[in-house]
DNA sequence: GTTCCGCATGAATCGATAG
DNA sequence: ACTATCGATTCATGCGGAA
């Protein structure tokens, strides 16, 4: 058992292993998506669908033991398609990490508004993944004012940077939601959020690739934790979650199996400026 | 056991009861949004969520009969908040129903657009529900051309394939039908949709409380169904899937326990007019 | 400097083909 | 019969070069 925790560092390994170092209640924030059943199989082995609870367990147990009482826990996770059917792993995990003793405060849908193409006769593309918040104790730290937008500031910010084309094709958009319609804000102020997130996946990006864009990190890093709060993510892959938190101003730390994420993660997060917060 | 079906009426009763004199594999889709736990409690005298997945099972069992092999049951569905947590009822039910024999086929989310506000400590406003869909056989009816939506950026599709004299012409005969190689573009301009379904509730109907919106069971009916197929919503309230049905030009039977329901029901329907094919 | 347009790129899924 | 691999399908996004 370490004294201290590694703060503002990217470790390699198994979470598993690594997070039984750490000491009890003493990460604010876990937020991570770790690899989906079958998927990232050269990275992680390819767990399988029918494995997949029973390798997720002892993490969890060791996420559950460091997380301060007043901490939370955002998974983010979908469940495929297996013989034209969704697999109901994820359905499983949650009712086994309630037995662990966690409790499912909330599930947030992220929806994917650039879901994968694809045609078959027997479903339609899967545009949305499960945000599911788990918590130690019925009473924990939040701050939704964090998260509350800004709308008339906002609206003019975003209709500047939209090219012509781009206010065409939003208009013509049904699924604008928290996107780009900006007519829906036009004479608010703020605007409460729901438990939908609307959001696109930064999939032709020059960086790599990461399981979410840097937007969802970003609200629930805002929403759970305030400043020098400690966020951990133990799948933090090429290292969004980690360069948000940073970002924010929170303490973060990152563990990846895959020694050439680390790299690159760390690579990217000395370039990386923390938030100063303005003084008066 | 009957002999026919009691095409385009509304019953009056428990569906579990009613539905055993219904002959086997008779309906095409069944959709419905059962009262929720602990929802409308002077109706159903008050499921509790612990009892939730017992009460619904014996109901389910009979859904299954009477649907056809190609057939669709769709489940509007959403877990109330207990103790400060999601209730897991719905997972244990979607976990029930595949053991009684139901494929789990897939989950839409529906994006409840104007969600009802309102602000608690520790949650945000809920603004989407399950739309669960279950089959019984890996191959069902599917009629995906029936709801394709305007593609996102159909204008800057359009304008792609186009010379600026085609496009005035093309677009001045897009009513009759008549335009110069529309036939190229016309098929780019809507795409199919996707699991995720963004339309707002109706307030207006204020009797039924667990009232969708009439978008909602129209989509899925336009989806699953053709004309003249036979639609059943064994919770049928206020009516709500039969108008829709019916003004589609499909065959509805509602069941609905509630007498003051049925009548209301039955008086609207009366006033809807089904929809006639044109004759060339 | 703008705006416009081509193009690669995805936490996908199914069905066919091969071992 | 059962598993592994592969091709076909499809569309929102943002980058970069062109106009």
């Amino acid at each position: 058992m370490i004294q201290n925790l590694p703060l503002n560092s990217i470790l390699h390994g198994d979470c598993e292993d690594l997070l039984k170092d750490f000491p009890d209640n003493s990460i604010d924030l876990i937020i991570t998506s770790p690899p989906y059943a079958d998927r990232r199989s050269h990275t992680y082995g390819g767990v399988s669908p029918d494995e997949y609870v029973d390798w997720f367990l002892p993490k969890s147990e060791q996420f559950l033991r460091v997380l301060k009482p007043t901490g939370t826990f955002i998974l983010n996770i979908k469940e495929k398609a297996v013989n034209g059917e969704r697999h109901t792993y994820v359905l499983e995990l949650i009712l086994s990490l309630r037995k662990q003793g966690w409790l499912w405060t909330e599930e947030f849908i992220w929806h994917k508004k650039n879901s994968y193409p694809g045609k078959w006769p027997n479903r339609f593309r899967d545009s949305w993944e499960r945000c599911l918040q788990f918590n130690k104790e019925r009473k924990f730290n939040m701050y939704q004012e964090a998260v509350m937008v800004p709308m008339g500031d906002w609206a003019k910010a975003r209709l500047k940077n939209l090219s012509e084309t781009d206010q065409i094709r939003d208009t013509s958009r049904v699924e604008s939601g928290f996107g780009k319609n900006v007519s829906n804000w036009v004479g608010r102020d703020k605007a409460y959020p729901t438990n939908v997130l609307h959001l696109a996946t930064e999939c032709s990006n020059k960086n790599h690739s990461a399981a979410f864009p840097s937007a969802l990190p970003e609200w629930f890093v805002k929403l759970f934790t305030v400043e020098d709060d400690v966020v951990l993510d133990p799948f933090v892959g090429s290292g969004t979650t980690a360069i948000v938190t940073k970002e924010l101003g929170r303490q973060y730390i990152g563990i990846e199996v895959e020694e050439e994420y680390c790299k690159l993660a760390e690579q990217v997060l000395t370039k990386v400026g923390s938030f100063q917060p303005e003084l008066p």
